[in-house]
DNA sequence: GGGGTGTGGTAGC
DNA sequence: ATCGCTACCACACCCC
């Protein structure tokens, strides 16, 4: 290690560690593109140091000065509190972070204190691990393709070096697409012969010189550096290695701190003008560098004008951009070096990335929840046994009473928690802040400006200039989530069906029957759901909650839309014999799509429940979103849907769904989850996951096949590790992967590459090829998203299951390549494992494992199965259970055969009411639980329907 | 009729 | 620059 290296590093202050960017020497730079460890001056001198470890961000850090900048300006505000939080105060769009932000657990590995001076022996133990620095040997700056070397944690070097490469051959595919891009314009215009038209219009000027660009410069840094590889240098990105610069021919130097200047040229380096490469530009050849040289250091480096020619004929374009990008207020924000800010293929990308997207977090909150939820009933039951299954005890009940409880705009609300000096008044959001970004939940103020979940935040600040937003916090989401679900778990309701991480189907009847003597249901409900919303405001330290209470799923969930915010609201059937019943409908009814049991027949009788029902617009009926709208147009309310004929819906809609609508504008909840009549280990069983995915349509952007490779390879690890979460010896038989191809042209797409200084913004208006009617109509594209694409899905099946990368891999490869799309053209990947099982490795033969095991506790004579029934094919409820040799099972076994839906109860397996349109098998007795349905009249009815459609 | 495949829609904040 | 995910269902069509 040269001397002097150790100097250098331990000059580094940890100051604060704070999300958000920081600026080094006017250049903008995230944190997650950040060297492992990176070593910075600010303009005050003051050194600062990051540090990242690769496989997860442990730390961050900010510059003092903006610091600084912030409590000046929370000093110097005269407003109120709640206004300093909004982001005007804070300037640039930066969310309010509270001081107890600044120093997050989660990063927090090495033990750091504020203001504490970091040395790197703290971070690394030792610092031999550092690259070479001035002026001494330096590694080559010419990479090639033996890049993306594995590196651990420490090994800043490797990494360094793998972006490095990764960057360099970004910039030869660049220059390759630009130029063939060229080529192309020039044959449509000439039909001449263009060869060796390359080298004429960008002679190899700068050819094997290695240049690296160190402030703003005007031009900005990206044009400068589109300019040198076009005339064939080597663009040095982050020779910063630990604190000093490798080895590169020239740096160009735009505005840098004069410390900095006066160390570089101190170790030799040729420090030049920005001019240096315009001017040898325009002389067809590499100028001497000396007129050029950066010689006043103190000189605080002026803003030139410089005669700046645009490169060719999309100057145009160019010019404007840039113009616009100097005007007075933004100019000394240039934007960074091209795309490349999301590294795709960087093993941290995906991790980074989840860990900030808000829906991954939803969904995969949702699938551990279900998990360990699953955990905690199996666990309670087999303490108590005869929980095994909970048959409907004799029950005070005609009904079923199902609430669906619901914490009111989750992320606000639990935002505003953390922040008590926020007035509950305040409109608020919760967003990661900048104009593109999306708010993702907004408090009920900020609905009647008409901020809406998932708006954008220029929007919304359109609509309610005053909102506040505040940053995601999902700790503390995930805090509230679990105290919500204690709370419901403790009801010791019948039934728990958790649906996300905010939101809970409960099947409260027995609490209700146990109390139901002396008092009304609705008061009884009333009680009951005011003592849980009292107890879940009280956990949660202030969330509120709204509860929607009735006899079914359906009606319950359109109970809770009524009931928000901050209330509650129920809807129970009237008493048989009360007057307010209308038989003429079940009459009706009962003509048209058949028979309906008891229970439905109070439902659509009820008065009450009608005029509920009829004034509420389709859209608010779950499963009807905007496309199942459009196609029951002109239909608009429920009123309108009753009166519509069965027949017809189905010709709009399909069976299924037809049926499903009918019954639900009448109230009846026939869909697939049914509680009444489930156990909660038959719904802890249905909850088992099913399919496994991962996508990432934001920020993609390859330029190889490698780049491809390497960023699916990743996604196929993160399925893989999601994959066996829910077992180690979880795998699925079907691999699919799923592609978003841009609909922007490969020449636009080549401009997008090219000139950072076009945005996609711009190439909206320029009458680019997209056509019109495909692009969404929301007029501002988020510049790193997906923008207007297509997508491409394909699913291989494979005989048996398999959780191997390599394999998995194999076909998710083929897949790809099978659509021939070019890897620019990407802006999206999914990778997703169907077929879920698990792979019983000691019996070596997958799910065939299964049907021995069957077979062995049945009856002789019984039919054996090759397949394992699942509870969607075919129940087993006809197959006679030995229990006598069911009892000797070992437990285990017993308890698999039971979740396996094989074995469910003593007497009856139920069949779930999602089987309701198909015809029960002649030889299976279904049993039902309480009410018969006239399965005959109901099948004939079903087969009539269906003749009429093939008819039509 | 069963299984595979592809497409499309919906929900959660 | 600002995180456009995930699981599931329904259906149409194909093949055997």
């Amino acid at each position: 290690m040269p001397d002097g290296n150790e100097k250098v590093l331990d000059q580094g202050i940890l100051t604060t560690i704070e999300t958000g960017y920081i600026e080094q020497d006017g250049d903008l730079k995230y944190q997650d593109e950040m060297a492992l460890c990176s070593y910075f001056e600010t303009g005050d001198g003051a050194q600062l140091w990051g540090i990242k470890d690769p496989s997860n961000l442990k730390l961050r850090y900010n510059s003092p000065l903006n610091q600084e900048k912030q409590l000046k300006a929370v000093e110097s505000y005269q407003g109120s509190e709640e206004d300093l939080q909004s982001s005007e105060v804070q300037g640039q769009g930066d969310l309010y972070q509270g001081p107890e932000k600044l120093l997050d657990k989660n990063w927090n590995l090495i033990q750091i204190e504020d203001k504490k001076e970091l040395f790197m022996s703290d971070v690394f133990g030792q610092v031999q691990t550092a690259v070479p620095l001035i002026p001494g040997e330096s590694e080559s700056h010419l990479y090639d393709n033996e890049i993306y070397k594995e590196f651990g944690f420490g090994d800043f070097n490797t990494y360094l070096k793998n972006k490095r490469a990764k960057l360099q051959i970004n910039d030869r595919e660049i220059v390759r697409a630009r130029l063939e891009y060229e080529r192309d314009i020039e044959n449509e215009e000439s039909n001449g012969d263009i060869e060796g038209a390359d080298e004429d219009k960008y002679p190899p000027i700068f050819k094997n010189k290695t240049i690296y660009l160190n402030g703003h410069t005007d031009p900005p840094p990206a044009a400068i550096h589109r300019m040198i590889i076009l005339h064939g240098g080597i663009f040095v990105v982050n020779p910063a290695a630990i604190g000093g610069i490798s080895k590169v021919d020239y740096i160009v130097c735009g505005q840098v701190a004069a410390g900095k200047k006066q160390k570089w040229t101190s170790a030799g380096y040729r420090l030049v003008k920005p001019e240096w490469v315009l001017e040898s530009i325009k002389a067809r050849k590499i100028l001497n560098w000396g007129q050029f040289r950066v010689v006043d250091i103190a000189d605080t480096v002026k803003t030139h004008r410089l005669n700046f020619q645009p490169l060719n004929d999309d100057g145009k374009t160019l010019t404007r951009d840039y113009n616009k990008k100097h005007s007075p207020g933004n100019a000394s924000k240039p934007v960074s070096v091209n795309k490349r800010k999301v590294l795709t293929t960087d093993p941290d990308f995906i991790a980074h990335y989840y860990s900030k997207s808000r829906l991954h977090h939803l969904s995969t909150w949702k699938a551990n929840l279900k998990r360990e939820f699953q955990q905690r009933v199996l666990e309670k039951t087999e303490l108590s046994q005869q929980a095994n299954s909970t048959p409907l005890p004799p029950s005070n009940m005609s009904h079923p009473i199902i609430l669906h409880i619901d914490l009111d705009c989750f992320f606000a609300s639990v935002g505003l928690l953390e922040r008590p000096h926020i007035s509950p008044l305040t409109a608020v959001g919760v967003s990661h802040g900048a104009k593109h970004s999306s708010v993702a939940s907004c408090n009920y103020v900020a609905r009647k400006f008409g901020v809406s979940n998932g708006m954008s935040v220029g929007r919304a600040r359109q609509l309610c200039p005053g909102i506040v937003l505040l940053p995601y916090d999902f700790n503390a989401y995930e805090k509230a989530s679990r105290a919500f679900y204690e709370v419901v778990l403790s009801l010791d309701a019948r039934l728990v069906y958790p649906v996300s991480v905010d939101e809970v189907l409960v099947d409260v009847t027995n609490i209700v029957d146990a109390a139901v003597k002396d008092e009304d249901i609705d008061t009884i409900c009333t009680r009951l759901g005011n003592a849980i919303r009292n107890q879940v405001k009280c956990v949660t330290g202030g969330c509120e909650v709204s509860i929607g209470g009735s006899v079914n799923i359906l009606l319950a969930k359109l109970c809770l839309r009524r009931a928000k915010p901050r209330g509650q609201f129920f809807l129970f059937p009237n008493d048989m014999s009360s007057k307010k019943l209308n038989f003429q409908d079940v009459i009706d009814i009962e003509v048209h799509a058949g028979p309906v049991n008891n229970e439905e027949r109070k439902i659509v009788a009820d008065e009450g429940i009608k005029q509920f029902l009829v004034p509420l617009e389709l859209k608010s009926l779950p499963g009807v979103g905007p496309s199942l709208v459009k196609s029951l147009a002109p239909l608009v309310n429920v009123n309108q849907l009753r009166q519509a004929s069965l027949r017809h819906l189905t010709q709009a809609l399909g069976v299924k769904r037809a049926l499903g609508l009918y019954w639900a504008a009448r109230g009846v909840d026939r869909s697939n989850l049914n509680l009444r009549e489930v156990s909660q280990r038959q719904l802890i069983h249905s909850m088992k996951q099913k399919a496994v995915s991962v996508e990432i349509s934001w920020g993609v952007r390859l330029y190889s096949d490698g780049d491809v490779r390497v960023f699916v390879e990743n996604l196929c690890k993160e399925v893989i590790g999601r994959l066996k979460l829910e077992g180690d010896n979880y795998g699925g038989r079907r691999i699919g992967i799923k592609l978003y191809k841009t609909l922007y042209s490969e020449k636009e797409l080549v401009r997008l590459a090219i000139g950072d200084d076009v945005g996609e913004e711009d190439l909206q208006d320029s009458g680019n090829e997209i056509d019109e009617g495909e692009t969404p109509n929301e007029g501002y594209r988020k510049p790193m998203g997906h923008g207007p694409c297509t997508y491409h899905v394909k699913a291989t099946t494979v005989p048996s299951a398999t959780n191997d990368l390599g394999e998995i891999f194999r076909i998710c490869w083929s897949n790809i390549s099978s659509f021939g799309f070019r890897p620019v053209q990407i802006r999206g990947i999914g990778v997703s494992i169907g077929l879920l099982q698990d792979m019983a490795p000691d019996q070596g033969y997958g799910d065939k494992a299964q049907p021995s095991l069957l077979q062995f506790f049945l009856k002789k004579g019984a039919t054996p199965k090759t397949k394992v029934p699942n509870s969607k094919s075919r129940p087993m409820a006809t197959q006679e259970v030995d229990w006598e040799v069911f009892e000797a099972l070992p437990a285990s076994l017993r308890t698999e055969l039971i979740e396996q839906d094989i074995v469910v109860n003593r007497k009856v397996n139920v069949q779930m009411s999602r089987e309701l349109v198909s015809t029960p098998r002649p030889n299976e007795k279904v049993v039902l639980a309480s009410d018969d349905i006239d399965w005959e009249a109901f099948s004939q009815l079903t087969s009539s329907i269906k003749r009429d459609i093939d008819r039509e």
